[in-house]
RNA sequence: GCCGCGUUCGUCUAGGGGUUUAGGACGCCGCCCUUUCACGGCGGUAACACGGGUUCAAAUCCCGUACGCGGUACCA
């Protein structure tokens, strides 16, 4: 590869960044710096002032730098190659849509929206399914191809609204190579005059894209497959200006376990998160959702599944990207989190857990914390199951789940009793796990039961639940006071 | 409908003419470890959409069919 890598992730701000658009923007990022001084670069495609939404922007970015994603060139992040927001960049569209028009690629269309709904009614009737704006029935609308001269400049003149159209050729085939897919190609007669300059003077996404892809000097357009259909509209623009089309190409879609694009409402039915911002805030381990970002579509070729964003970089090509679809698998993402979390420290897990912790209304003790932190890693899928599996650790169990309350048998309540007995003199220094555990041998031995006779109703009395972290090493931890405190309310309430 | 793009275990995928009894991972199941539950280890389950070619040989190349997905806007 010749020259710098350029490429861009270009998203409009319509609404929280979702999660492939986070995919769109990680096969990007890997792209380029996978390449010495490769240059990634974000652009804000705010061109339809009807959707745009205020937040977006910020909810993009830090949506990216969660994700370990640095932008080298974008909004607040000048490279010389700005502004980053398209509607910022609003005049230079116009001047490049009427290049096409004075060249003969484009033209000014006067229709008005009724009249564009009454062609394409009419065509349907007559047969066509989907009527298009194209060679033939431009010459029946009102346009700068059908309208005299004169009335063409008077429209202008009298600042009536107009767009400008491409001017597609009647028959042509457009081919070019998709660096995923190989050689493509369209015929011309299947696309429609695309509007490149809207009537409120924005241009269209296709402009746009055409006139900054080239301005930023962007090598590659790394982007959606739902953009394929589209591109031949691109490449003939840049073949009317002249210009060196950059490579493309077309990431598969993500799709929904029930099949088709991973929509908002089908990902939420089906019980998957879709915007990035939700698994910021279910506090999923961001190296976790890029590996399992980067898997959906690519593999390396090898049998490795675990990589950190650097080593993804180092490994990504787009000739790895697969073409088919892929199916977002929500409990291979939770296998990739629980291995996340399992490499981490105590010491690294601890402001996410005390955040949760705090969402519940409880203040951990640091000291505490880091104790139940290693007892629980093993065992936890997501940060809040510190917290919501380990509430035991902080308060007495109101109830006892039901699976747990089956362990409970005819001589617990007596096990326990003789429990009591062995413990409740310790001093403070022998109430730890080795000990407690020599004790619960002790027990079952002069009570010439199994281990389980004890430590299971033991486990129930004491966190409520029929699994859960080292028994003793739990005990320890709540101490004395608590564990003998828990021990008899259950003995009261169970019998 | 039309145009385009796809199609290997349930899912993500490796494999691109002979190396394949089609490999790995998630999931699921079993065993071991652990006198809990997990972790971990070991093992198992399970796939080349179909039909025609080409070839000595096809999951791999070609053509059809089916199915899926995308597009078909003054949205991106």
């Amino acid at each position: 590869m010749e020259g710098t890598v350029r490429v861009r992730f270009a998203p409009s701000p319509t609404g929280l960044l979702h999660i492939g658009g986070l995919r769109t923007a990680l096969y990007n990022y890997l792209f380029a710096k996978g390449h010495p001084g490769g240059v990634f670069v974000l652009r804000i495609e705010d061109t339809d002032q009807s959707r745009y939404v205020e937040e977006a922007e910020e909810d993009i970015v830090n949506s990216l730098v969660w994700a370990g994603m640095n932008f080298d060139e974008g909004p607040g992040k000048p490279g010389g190659f700005g502004p980053y927001r398209q509607s910022e960049r609003k005049d230079m569209y116009e001047q490049y849509a009427e290049q096409l028009v004075e060249q003969g690629h484009a033209y000014y269309a006067f229709d008005t929206t009724d009249e564009l709904d009454k062609m394409r009614e009419r065509l349907k009737k007559s047969g066509n399914p989907s009527p298009k704006y194209d060679a033939i029935t431009r010459m029946s609308m009102k346009n700068s191809l059908t309208l005299p001269q004169e009335e063409v400049e008077r429209r202008l003149e009298e600042g009536e609204e107009y767009v400008i159209r491409l001017k597609v050729p009647r028959r042509e085939t457009i081919r070019f190579e998709d660096e995923i897919r190989g050689f493509v190609s369209f015929e011309s007669k299947g696309l429609d005059d695309q509007v490149l300059l809207k009537s409120d003077g924005m241009p269209t996404y296709h402009l746009a894209n055409v006139v900054d892809d080239h301005l930023m000097e962007i090598t590659h357009v790394i982007r959606g497959e739902e953009w394929l259909s589209s591109a031949p509209k691109h490449i003939l623009m840049y073949e009317y200006f002249g210009w060196e089309p950059p490579k493309m190409a077309h990431l598969p879609l993500i799709m929904s376990p029930s099949g088709g694009k991973l929509s908002k409402r089908k990902a939420e039915s089906e019980g998957i998160p879709i915007n990035t911002k939700d698994y910021i805030e279910q506090k999923f381990e961001p190296e976790a959702l890029v590996n399992f970002l980067a898997y959906l579509g690519w593999s390396p070729g090898d049998d490795s599944e675990i990589h950190s964003l650097d080593e993804l970089t180092e490994m990504f090509s787009l000739d790895r990207v697969s073409k088919g679809g892929a199916v977002f698998d929500y409990k291979k993402l939770i296998w990739y989190n629980e291995h996340y979390l399992r490499e981490k420290s105590a010491e690294e897990l601890f402001p996410k857990i005390r955040t949760v912790a705090e969402e519940h209304g409880i203040k951990p003790d640091k000291g505490y914390m880091m104790k139940i932190i290693p007892l629980m890693k093993e065992r936890v899928s997501k940060v809040e199951d510190f917290i919501t599996q380990g509430m035991f650790f902080f308060e007495d169990p109101e109830e006892y789940e039901d699976r747990a309350v089956k362990k409970w048998k005819d001589d617990s309540a007596d096990l326990l009793e003789a429990y009591i007995d062995e413990i409740k003199d310790l001093e403070v220094d022998d109430f730890e796990a080795g000990i407690l555990k020599d004790k619960i041998k002790k027990v079952i031995e002069a009570h010439d039961v199994g281990f389980g006779k004890l430590m299971m109703p033991l486990r129930v009395a004491v966190s409520g639940m029929g699994y859960g972290p080292d028994l003793t090493p739990t005990i320890e931890l709540l101490g004395k006071k608590t564990t003998i405190r828990r021990i008899k309310t259950a003995i009261d309430k169970l019998g």
